[in-house]
DNA sequence: ACCTGAACACCGTTCAAGT
DNA sequence: ACCTGAACACCGTTCAAGT
């Protein structure tokens, strides 16, 4: 018989990754501790010592790790901004399963400090207001992925008829042209908006 | 000793309107079906005879409940654009608890009708591309709201320090002048913005 | 038709115990 | 330090039974 395999030590990092594929796949509310326990080949309650608050904290750091976003200043603060936001958009595209937790969350940790980081660089590229554009911005890439994600039907059917199929990201590769044109054309006037008061 | 008094009949009204309580006071995560009969003065198993499919059909509801807002057209099409984008905010943050469900469900039955009937309303008063526009609309609304609730700190302490107290709705009144001031702001530009194109 | 009671499978979390 | 096993209180849902 085959020696067991030595166990991939369990950290965060593993824990999350694998809370992140079941919340995709399956919908929060299949997101479990005993779930994410099996995934990991691990009992449940081994989670506890790397996350000791638990579920919530659990549901905390999913929040963080799909908004804590980073973009480095460029040209002028309409190309930061413009970075920063599609930034934004592609994690919270990448994660359907934890779109309402990052969107209803208050931003804590690195999430924060994302926030931030954001509201500095524009300051310093001369933006007057740059406290009330990061919130104008942050608004209309919560927004434009919440209706695109209703759109695309991600939660329609929670386990539908056969079985539990995983769940395609909405449109890999092709048809989210369109969105992706309005998502451009959108921020265009948002930043002309915010550049003009 | 006093008569019983005779109770009050269940309905799917009074259930909504319970969980939409317990979700605003207490947070999604405790609004359970056995604390929602307790609150009905009922056994937890007499929801399901008003709402079949259990749990899902009751966060159905409370998404549909807060999203399904109605207004009537007004003299152009940017006036009613902007009666709708203001009842579906007002809407929105008057629960705060569900607003996970409402940013996040798609659209079905009194709520789906509500955005057909809205695009209607649009393109009837000469809007070109009136779906376009209603996306974006929501879109905006999402956001917005989205961005003041998290800085309400509405989910910050799930129960903190003292008892289970409950949440007053963000700045009843006063206070949020200036998030209505921004929203109107917000709103003006998108709708230059849409009649531009 | 409407509600209850008991039951079942599953959940989050604790704690003492193993290594 | 890291993980397990057993235990506890609680959860969603079913089903037969009461009225």
């Amino acid at each position: 018989m085959p020696a067991k395999r030595p166990p991939i030590p369990l950290t965060r990092e593993r824990i999350i990754e694998a809370a992140l594929h079941i919340a995709d796949g399956q919908g929060l509310r299949r997101l479990t501790m005993r779930r994410l326990g099996d995934a990991l080949q691990v009992e449940a309650m081994a989670i506890y010592h790397h996350l000791p608050r638990g579920k919530d904290a659990l549901m905390d750091a999913l929040a963080e790790h799909v908004t804590a976003v980073h973009a480095e200043p460029a040209g002028s603060w309409q190309e930061t901004a413009r970075a920063w936001c599609r930034a934004s958009r592609d994690a919270l595209r990448e994660h359907p399963g934890v779109l309402a937790l990052a969107l209803t969350k208050p931003p804590k940790g690195r999430a924060a400090a994302a926030v931030r980081e954001q509201t500095e660089q524009l300051a310093e590229a001369g933006l007057p207001d740059a406290a009330e554009a990061v919130r104008a911005l942050r608004a209309y890439v919560f927004g434009a992925v919440a209706v695109e994600v209703q759109q695309s039907g991600w939660a329609d059917p929670p386990g539908d008829e056969g079985e539990t199929e995983p769940w395609r990201p909405p449109s890999r590769g092709g048809g989210s042209a369109a969105a992706d044109a309005d998502f451009e054309r959108g921020l265009d006037a948002l930043l002309a908006g915010l550049a003009r008061s």
